[in-house]
Formats: structure tokens, C-alpha cells, sequence
DNA sequence: ATAGATAGTTCAATTATTGAACAGTTAAAA
DNA sequence: TTTTAACTGTTCAATAATTGAACTATCTAT
């Protein structure tokens, strides 16, 4: 690769990182209308699909200390979406699962993600958007290590 | 594209986005040690890089309101890393430029964050990641005409 | 002229996040 | 065994970011 190659790709990736998150969180919150924030919803999200979940994980994925996530968490509590459980072998731990109404709501406000979502991907040949995927996981992955060292 | 594909496709691209997006913001964050914030940073980069800047551009572009905007302003403007100046044509706009002291701070930014994302960009080959970055440019022009019919 | 739109600002209220201190619990060392 | 250190989650005050409404100044169209 020449070196203005690289530059210029790298200009664009963090412009187009940018680009789309903005107008990929706006389409989200658009879909949530006002029943869940963004951050909710992944909170949600995040619980549905996590075995023994606890406020350290969510601390760690979201990247924020573990006394915005008990903020988080509490506010998601008072509506009856989530619950909180102790470990009775370890008596420090909460796991965090829904509640009936908590995966009511995540069920519907997913849904409508989803349908978003699909119909964005559906506008590609298969094999292109799989090829997509498939580098944003290297990336991911790359991401995981770079942290790791930190 | 079967039904079940489309469906483990969407769900791998809203969790990848989301993973990638974390990680991505905490390393940049880690490079711009506290000099500026995240988003203080991309502001400096969309002025750099855009000639009569206005802060109702910025508005949009990051998707908040006009008075988030003056405030993000108002802040890099005490720290006289921008300018203010007003069209002479029509008084009502305010064009935002860096200063010499904001450019040399952005430049500076600048080259730690393009280190960063080289070093991830690098890891691919150069079809690959040209692949991807094209498809992201179809991503995101989708997403602008998703957002032009709201 | 005037009515309506536009650009940017101010300010109070809301929301999210941090950092430090704390209680309760567990694991490891002396 | 006792003590020390580490860990989990919470509270709370302080800080930062964002909104929404009201406002000033300016421009455009009729």
C-alpha cells in the first residue's frame, strides 16, 4: 500500500466512523421513540442476551464506571424492567436478567431495531455484506487486543 | 438470502457496531489524554476540514441542538482554539476557522489518532479493507437517504 | 412596510457521568 | 486463625453535556 493510500484510507474510515454512527443512533432513536433511550436499549439488549450478568460486565462493555451503571441500572429497576438477584455463593454479586415486562418491551422496541437494520443490509448482495461483516469482526477483534495491552 | 441468514446478519452487525464503536471511542480517548475530549477533537477536525464552517452545520452533523453547539463553542473559543467571524453579507452567520494555536493542537491530535487507526488499517490487506471502506460509503449514503425522507 | 423565516445566543432544567467514600463479602497471607 | 488486601455494588456531591424556550439581530418575500 502507498503511503497516500494509507493516509487517505484512514481519513475516511474515521470520517465514515463517524458519519455513521451519528445517523445510525439518530435512526435508532427514532424507532425507540421515547419509550427507551438508546443506552437503555442496549442495557436491555445486552441483559437479554447475557447469562449471570452483572453491573461490572456492563461497566466494562459500556466503557463507564461502575456508579453510572448502578444509575443506569436503578432507573431500568423503578420501571419494573429489570431485576436484581444475588449470588448466593457469592453474596457481593447482582446478576441483572429482565423482567416479564422488561422483555415485553425489549421484545417489541428489538423488533423494530431489526426491521431498521434489515432493511439497510437487505440492500446489498449477500456475499458483499458478509464480506462487510466479516472484517468488522477482524476489527473488533483487533480492537479487543489493542485494549487488552492497555 | 434465507429468512434465519438475515436475521443472524442484522444481529451481528448491531452488536458489532456497537462493540467496535466502544472500543474505538476509549482508544481515541486514550490518545487524546485529556487534552481535548472526544468530541472536542472531531469538532476541530469538521472545521479543519470545512470551509465556512457554521455552527447550524455542526448542529446537524452531530445531531444536537443548536445551543449544545454554542456551548462547544464557547468552550474551544476561551481556550482561543477557534475564531468567530461574521459573514459580512449576511450578519446572522458566524463562520468558525481554527486559530494557529487550534491548529497546531489539532495537527498534534491529529497525527495520534491516524497512528492509531493505521496501525489497525495495516494489519489487512489492501483489498480487503478498500472492500470494506467501500461498502461502509454505501452504508452511509444509505443512512443519509433514510434520513432525508424524515 | 411588514410578516415570517433564519442564525446564533442565553439560561434554567434535565440527564449522564465521574470520583471518592463506604458496607458487605471473599480470598490470600501471616 | 487472624488480618490484610481485593472485589462488588451503592451512595452522593460535583461536573459536563444536552435540551427547550425565549430572545436578538438579520434577512427574504410579499
Amino acid at each position: 500500500m502507498s503511503q497516500l493510500s494509507i493516509k487517505e484510507l484512514v481519513d475516511r474510515y474515521i470520517d465514515l466512523t463517524f458519519a455513521v454512527h451519528k445517523k445510525g443512533e439518530s435512526l435508532v432513536k427514532e424507532q425507540l421513540q421515547s419509550e427507551l433511550s438508546n443506552d437503555q436499549f442496549y442495557t436491555l439488549k445486552y441483559i437479554y442476551k447475557t447469562e449471570n450478568c452483572t453491573s461490572t460486565e456492563l461497566a466494562k462493555v459500556f466503557d463507564v464506571k461502575k456508579s453510572a451503571i448502578t444509575a443506569v441500572i436503578t432507573k431500568l429497576w423503578d420501571q419494573d424492567l429489570i431485576e436484581r438477584t444475588r449470588d448466593q455463593n457469592d453474596r457481593r454479586v447482582v446478576y441483572l436478567t429482565l423482567t416479564e415486562a422488561g422483555l415485553e418491551l425489549y421484545k417489541k422496541t428489538e423488533e423494530r431495531i431489526y426491521n431498521l437494520v434489515e432493511s439497510i443490509i437487505t440492500q446489498f448482495e449477500e456475499q458483499e455484506i458478509k464480506q462487510f461483516i466479516e472484517t468488522y469482526e477482524k476489527i473488533n477483534n483487533i480492537l479487543s487486543a489493542l485494549q487488552e495491552k492497555q
